[in-house]
DNA sequence: AAATACAGTACTGACGTAGTCCTAATTGAA
DNA sequence: TTCAATTAGGACTACGTCAGTACTGTATTT
């Protein structure tokens, strides 16, 4: 599986929460309360993307976090960057990363990819998580019955 | 960084070196001396991707590995789900790793993000892992100058 | 002044990855 | 027939990252 973690998906879910109301600003409790996250995660992705210049803040009584654009204009891309980093599935694409970079045959074939993945994220903005979705890239998800199972990606 | 295991990279890196002459069969050590990745840990990716149904052996003197199939037919997505599993960024992928997917709004635009991964990475071969490459998806990465330091995707 | 909420840093435990090691089983060649 | 090379299949371990916690300080509102 090549994978996000588990606090970059908490990520995107905390800002769909904005996302979904974009004016007001929200406190790091409020968030816990309605995603579920634990307060002292919530806190500490919060302050990665306040860094990141995705939220603005405001301390004292009636403090909070609120988005610092409109959700059109972030792309997921954007936050998995603020949180994970350069978005790649190999090192290779910083360079100096790796030793082989300059005799590697794979790297423009992982390159392409890379380019792929960006693209595909790149395309998908906030605005867009907040709404059921349906008609963006390709074919729907197929929505196979499940049974419950560990936390991930929860609904704000 | 989303991203591919150390392993799984080597994977790949094993495999584009069986592609390169897919009609001989190459032992672990000579595979290891020709890529630079120790032996104990390519043995180890061999009996995987053995398991897998990627390679067949040959055991004896003169054995060893070889492809199972043409290196056109073999999508880097196969290799990379031998060695990792399900190929997503997101849990949610396989039913019922997920308790809030039923609610989650986040879910059928990750699966559409999904889809463009799998798809990127099913249309890439080991056929084509074999050369240079510049001529199938997007624009070609920038090659910029660099440093040393660790190692990742080694070139056969 | 007190309560609330953000700011920053340091720490800890758990888990998965990467890598090693050991003991069969099989085959080809001397 | 014996030996050497090679795969088969595990169990095991060290290390690093991730996830989560704790603590102290600063700002703002009432």
């Amino acid at each position: 599986m090549i994978r996000m973690n588990k606090l970059t998906d908490y990520g995107v879910v905390l800002l769909t929460t904005f996302a979904r109301e974009p004016a007001h600003g929200i406190s790091a409790r409020e968030l816990s309360a309605r995603t579920g996250i634990p307060q002292p995660t919530v806190v500490k992705l919060l302050k990665t993307l306040l860094k990141a210049g995705l939220l603005v803040s405001q301390r004292g009584t009636k403090g909070g976090y609120a988005l610092a654009k409109l959700p059109a204009e972030v792309p997921v891309s954007a936050v998995i960057e603020a949180l994970e980093g350069p978005l790649a599935i190999t090192e290779c694409s910083v360079p100096g990363m790796c030793e082989h970079e300059r005799r590697c045959v794979a790297r423009p074939n992982w390159a392409a990819v890379n380019d792929v993945i960006h693209e595909a994220l790149s395309k998908l903005t906030l605005a867009e998580m907040t709404r059921p979705a349906q008609a963006h890239p390709p074919r729907p998800a197929p929505l196979l019955p499940s049974i419950d199972s560990p936390p991930r990606s929860i609904a704000p």
